[in-house]
DNA sequence: GCACGCATCTGAACGGCGTCAAGATAATCT
DNA sequence: AGATTATCTTGACGCCGTTCAGATGCGTGC
């Protein structure tokens, strides 16, 4: 009733009471597709669900998208935004130049173990584009990152095709790894080595095989 | 119970006429989807939809598949099973014993960027089950063909430990490239290389800056 | 201070989906 | 033949994405 004050709830956008126009339905949205897919899988992510976990009808969200897709691509936006973060932050922790892409793929793998269903979307989402996810080639996040991380490898930043293909090759591998990590023929190849970060270092040890490499010592 | 010459339609399983009790439905269930993924990608593959190609009601495919997904499966197998031979094609193709782990990573790429409607519901089914798909494991298909080159290629047979490993890093990175390879952003490049599996084979050329290994000269 | 315009939200509706229960129909068995 | 069983249809339920006509509250210009 008298509970208007339009603007900033006050910043969470889950528990106001009651706004008759909610306020930052959008935002609320996102949060709540965010909340059904980590609480029930992708599959229960629809429209109506995210609708009512966010108290309106499910009409409501086609004043802020124009389309499911439209509202999945924001949610997934924002985990391409926290994935580069994470990859941000493994960076930081490198010390031997060599290393740092090693260190991303792991950061890469660990954010999509951790957040299955919203890496499902994240990728669903690249692949109907038909294109690299906005979120990873923005300023600062993912691509940008890999190529620096290339650079301090060794590949030479001249060799336009070198660099263009290595970091394909390294992107296609930490995709790869994301998706298969969890099947349960590794679980005991993991517990052997001491849990699923070592496991993941251990794959990316092997990768090679393709270009007619030996596998290490 | 099980083949009882019902009446052997003649093969295809698609063209005869009105068959009352259609004689072999869920072969051509299996047909009309594959049909279906082919002509209208992959979100147009209802059940319904499938019934309607294989004229029948909507309610006909659950006297032969318990679900949707039981369908779906079917179909998955039979695209496993496709690829299995294509493997194994490319594997009797190959001369140098390094070469074979490159040349089926080529022929798994080359087949699901053939049918990518197809390889969509085949991974995404593997991945529901969060385990390996079945087609790859049965004998004489994907899996233990990888690990028979495996090992032509040099890695220890002994070394369960390694061998998993490396089949892991295989599997990886083929099916990274699988679903990547179709991005428009590399479209110019593929051109510049010569062609889409030119392109497969550079990429699997650089792999490996994951594992701290520099890109080939 | 108040009426207007506008953005926002609701309610009801449409067709399509997966699934199920009941009834029809054809093939098989005895 | 008649009875049994496998197969298919009809019709229904609830959920989905989407649309549209109307209600509701916000900000603004008078």
């Amino acid at each position: 009733m008298s509970e208007t004050l339009h603007s900033a709830p006050s910043a969470s956008a889950e528990e106001a009471p009651r706004r008759y126009h909610h306020g930052d339905l959008s935002r609320a949205l996102v949060a709540a597709g965010r909340q059904i897919l980590e609480r029930d899988g992708p599959d229960a992510l629809s429209l109506r669900a995210v609708a009512r976990e966010a108290g309106v009808s499910p009409a409501a969200p086609y004043h802020h998208f124009k389309d499911k897709a439209e509202l999945l691509e924001a949610v997934a936006h924002e985990g391409w935004e926290e994935l580069g973060g994470a990859i941000k932050e493994a960076r930081g922790r490198v010390d031997a130049p060599g290393a740092a892409p090693g260190e991303i793929g792991v950061a890469y793998v660990t954010f999509a173990r951790k957040n299955p269903a919203l890496y499902r979307i994240m990728y669903r989402m690249a692949c109907d584009r038909e294109a690299m996810p906005e979120g990873a080639k923005s300023e600062d996040s993912g691509w940008d990152q890999v190529r620096a991380a290339i650079i301090e490898a060794g590949v030479d930043p001249h060799d336009e095709r070198a660099m263009m293909l290595t970091q394909i090759a390294a992107w296609c591998t930490a995709h790869g790894v994301a998706e298969m990590a969890g099947f349960k023929e590794f679980d005991s190849l993991k517990a052997a080595l001491g849990g699923e970060e070592a496991f993941i270092r251990e794959v990316f040890r092997h990768v090679g095989v393709m270009s007619g490499r030996r596998s290490p010592s």
